[in-house]
DNA sequence: TTGAAGTTTACATAATTGTTACAATTCACT
DNA sequence: AGTGAATTGTAACAATTATGTAAACTTCAA
């Protein structure tokens, strides 16, 4: 029986890989966690310790292959497996996302785009075609999407989230300012932009009192 | 002297701030802990504890004023300040975040954007005119802003953002998938949406195996 | 006016997360 | 081959974070 890993960890794996990626691209070839912490502004052994919730894959004496060791966590994130996925909402936002994200090295295929503003419908966006969110049913019967990215109004967020929900679809990546109520079988990550934003809010102000 | 409040209960916050207004726009007054955490899916205590951080917002026996948390909640977040703030990178991504972002009520006022390319130059995205990057020295010096947004491409983030510094600027929401190198006394909150994705493909990976 | 119900506050306890320390192992060099 | 320096893996410890709960206060109805 696995130990389940905790979430911390989690949040932190992409972070190791985006720095093995750089790593890779610089031509190092191996790297002790004392180096990489130090690179990364935390302590070699939370990045050891991390590691090793899943497996050793360094070497005593030596440190971590780069090349392997972001193979290793790439396996992890499940990267290799290209699932589906829809957009709905294609505003300024949802456009931005399909135009410039690369769906493909994070573990996903980018397959459908909808909305339902006819000015949009049948418009080109990339390689897609804005679909009508009428057709959405068909689309994922047909196509079966594990994933769905919500760049709709916040005020609509909700009943889509729900309609994506009973058509099968249990995985959401919620742009919308909404408050996505999870349901106990979905995975959901949030991009609240707002928050961000309110966060530097308050570290700027609290910044500027200690300062004064 | 103020004892410092744990980043993960100011992580929260903006959470706290999204819920109630909502319950201000449902016309509802006064709400209890118990009540609110039913409907934030943490626990009652975990919210009295954050809020009592900055003070005693609570009546004993009737629970918390909404519109009064509210306000109180928006003060400790700095948001009446609306820090000046120019974003640089008006490519996809920039563009959407110059519509599509409500920085007033964020404590944000959204005063100047830059690009590098001719063709963008002189673009005009909501009231703002895409301004030569080449001006952005004599821009701060004339206006001071506080914050910098980056959504310029990875290779050169690292280099605008030292650039910006240098010229006074100390705090940066960063959407460029690369790491910034923090420096002592900036702040920064990082929107890294690869990171996300990885995340929710982890999420999905793992959900499957343990179904299978 | 009084008491019961409800609620915050404040604090004690539990759980989680991160750090330190060190034994075991490997590499590089002579 | 042998030795020392480097480095991981891991267990014990410390710090942080979350939860549970008793005491004090407020409201409201009889």
């Amino acid at each position: 029986m696995e130990k389940p890993v905790s979430s911390s960890v989690i949040k932190r794996l992409p972070r190791y890989y985006r720095y093995l990626g750089e790593l890779i691209t610089l031509g190092i070839e191996r790297i002790s966690s004392k180096e990489l912490s130090q690179r990364m502004g935390i302590t070699a052994s939370q990045i050891r310790q991390d590691l090793n919730c899943f497996g050793g894959f360094g070497q005593q004496g030596y440190g971590y292959n780069v090349e392997y060791l972001y193979g290793e966590i790439a396996k992890i994130l499940g990267l290799n497996f290209k699932y589906k996925a829809i957009l709905v909402g294609v505003g300024n936002i949802g456009h931005a996302l399909t135009r410039n994200t690369n769906f493909e090295k994070r573990g996903f295929n980018l397959v459908g785009i909808f909305d339902t503003d006819p000015q949009k419908i049948g418009m080109k966006v990339q390689d897609l075609t804005v679909l009508d969110y009428k057709e959405v049913k068909s689309f994922i019967e047909a196509e079966a999407p594990t994933m769905a990215i919500l760049s709709v109004p916040r005020a609509v967020a909700n009943q889509v989230a729900n309609e994506l929900y009973d058509l099968g679809i249990k995985a959401f990546l919620n742009f919308s300012y909404a408050e996505l109520s999870k349901k106990e079988d979905t995975v959901l990550e949030n991009i609240h932009l707002g928050d961000s934003l309110m966060r530097l809010c308050y570290k700027i102000s609290e910044k500027n009192k200690n300062e004064v």
